[in-house]
DNA sequence: TTCTAATGTAAGCAGTGTAAACATTAATGT
DNA sequence: ACATTAATGTTTACACTGCTTACATTAGAA
């Protein structure tokens, strides 16, 4: 008794998508197994999404809107160097655990963010909510605040792409520490908290 | 009168594909086109390519080759920090200039690097080419040279994915200040040196 | 010179994104 | 209450993709 209008297809199909995207890659996401997996035909998800890049926008908002949570530190008073580095760590976990979600909102599937107004303001949050925690952290000039900022987030950038590659490179999950391709990037895994707090020390204390 | 046999396939399929790559992007990369591109039946560059990953794993290949060529810095005697600086630099501008191909590099089209003997030994060559600058910079412990390192090459890795990301954002060539989002990735970009003289000096002078 | 391995072709399968024409139904205005 | 319209769904089809299989040609080794 299912009937012909399906009542809540489009959160149905970001739902599934996020889900196939994280688990399988996006690559492997096609629009036509998304109907199926919706109960729809083929051609359904064309009326709420356009293109299959307007789908991946909206996968991709979605993991800056949990990127936001994920990283998101209580800032009532000062924010200390301890809760940066936590915040810098938590970035980094949630680049390596939503791995494929990551690319999405890094990578060049979604070629032009303002094509998609709704996620330039989530990536834009983002952003935001990773350079007010600097703002809070001393009394630094607006120049001061964006070099501390750009430098902790592109830094974390790096490391998530850089330890995935050796996780790849190595062929071993990256806690391993055995001598190797790119060892010392899987040495540094080991040791993430002293690595950033070491780097974050050098950033926060100029 | 063009015979049977090609005779120089592989080199042209893999010539054209680092063409076509870094110019349309990997994703837009055929098999079909790239065969008709060297003039040859569409099923023929599977004789030297077992699969498109195994082409992407070339042209990746290929890209570290030339990375290794584009950071190199003549280490007769001690290497200075102007001369980590300029590497990072380098490094930066390979980024950003072959775009494209720094994504098959560092991407995940090709899934395990492992799988490319070929590919992984430039790989690694790239990151010793980095490292061996780094243990001629001062007498520190392998532990030393691999925190500066992976410190400044997640950096500048982190960064090249920034500015990339800030340019589409901003929909503005990245030498551009004005405000807007990202802004503050755009205006280091316009100050790229200082930026990375402030920051590398950071990680040397510990 | 014969045999074999390397390298090419032709045909075809299963899957893709998406456009166009049409069907159903929810929402809306009178 | 009813007609109209807009939203949402289906069918069909096109052009394209990676890749497999079976077969053709030819270069080089025996």
């Amino acid at each position: 008794m299912k009937s012909y209008h399906h009542g809540n297809l489009k959160q149905e199909l970001i739902d599934c998508a996020c889900k196939l995207c994280e688990r399988d890659g996006y690559t492997k996401l096609s629009i036509r197994t998304l109907a199926k997996e919706s109960g729809v035909s083929q051609t359904a998800p064309y009326r709420h999404y356009e293109t299959k890049e307007a789908l991946y926008a909206s996968v991709a908002q979605d993991g800056f809107n949990k990127l936001s949570k994920a990283i998101h530190v209580n800032v009532d008073k000062k924010v200390t160097k301890k809760q940066i580095i936590d915040m810098a760590i938590k970035y980094i976990e949630f680049g390596l655990k939503n791995a494929n979600t990551y690319d999405l909102m890094f990578g060049t599937a979604v070629g032009n963010f303002a094509e998609y107004p709704e996620l330039l303001e989530s990536a834009n949050s983002s952003y935001e909510n990773f350079r007010s925690s600097f703002s809070q952290l001393a009394n630094d000039s607006d120049e001061v605040i964006a070099f501390k900022c750009i430098t902790l987030w592109s830094m974390v950038h790096g490391l998530v792409g850089i330890l995935r590659k050796a996780q790849v490179v190595a062929d071993e999950p990256m806690i391993n520490l055995e001598a190797g391709p790119m060892s010392s990037a899987i040495l540094i895994a080991g040791n993430l908290e002293d690595h950033l707090d070491k780097v974050i020390s050098g950033i926060v204390e100029n």
